[in-house]
DNA sequence: TTGAAAGAGCACTAGATTCATGCTATATTC
DNA sequence: GAATATAGCATGAATCTAGTGCTCTTTCAA
């Protein structure tokens, strides 16, 4: 499967939202009203996200989160990294020995598998992820 | 994480394992002995491999499985789409709609990452995945 | 023809992970 | 001090994964 948690797809959501949106800052009420995603998950992350310092956080009336970098600078990886731990093909691509290892006889294609998995993700910023879609189907309403 | 379960390394581990070996078959009793892992595991594993036609089954005494293809025309694609459904790195990516189709912003963005996700895999054949490591560490006695 | 080797099929248990949620506390603005 | 918003904590439900036991069928060989 090699499937992303909803941890990330909703995390990679919400920044590619605050990516889009312009605002100044965005509030977790906001992306749960357009995104349509369970309110408190959503917190979770983002919790998570203003820790690692992907976002920063303003409480009180007006607040909410915005990004601390632009968005060409931000890759897939990390955000993935911080919500799910890392980004591993198998547990021994992710430094921690797997119980096979000494009978293991793929270990050293995993890990070059797990390389290529990888810079797929470190290739891909945030920006493109936002981009991507506002093609097909804007967020915002299209000047006409 | 975009890990791979149990089931899609114990399978490339044993057809990494018949492609080295070059024996005509190969039991499941034999790669058990050497890769040290769960015999029922396994022998589920190479079932479904033998019902998609990877390998091929003989039962009897001096039977086992073997390839039914040269190494380097089996992509690690394949095996996992075999043993885990498919590759997909989000439900929507699988043709599955996700339940947020509507709202979600970034599902054109993550087709493109699953895709490249994919040709990594689709690249990748399973007699990359065993010379890898035939290099470093060799799984016959080493000749003086 | 009988016995041993080897795969085929079937169902279930236990454990881990993931998803989701409620409630309270703290910070900030007006 | 009232309203808005994030921060923090713990827990329950559901899903997925890993692992295992037992019986049946096929095939070869003695």
């Amino acid at each position: 499967m090699l499937r992303l948690t909803k941890r990330s797809e909703y995390g990679l959501m919400a920044l590619a939202f605050m990516a889009q949106s312009g605002q100044a800052y965005t509030s977790v009420r906001e992306i749960v009203a357009k995104l349509r995603i369970p309110r408190r998950l959503l917190a979770e992350v983002l919790k998570d996200l203003s820790r690692a310092e992907i976002v920063e956080a303003v409480r009180g009336p007006g607040g909410g989160y915005r990004l601390t970098r632009p968005a060409d600078q931000l890759s897939l990886a990390r955000v993935v990294e911080i919500l799910e731990g890392s980004v591993s093909v198998a547990k021994c691509t992710d430094g921690g020995r797997c119980d096979l290892s000494p009978s293991c006889t793929i270990q050293e294609g995993i890990n070059l598998v797990a390389q290529r998995v990888k810079s797929v993700l470190d290739d891909f910023t945030l920006a493109m992820l936002a981009d991507c879609n506002t093609h097909s189907q804007p967020t915002h309403e299209v000047a006409v």
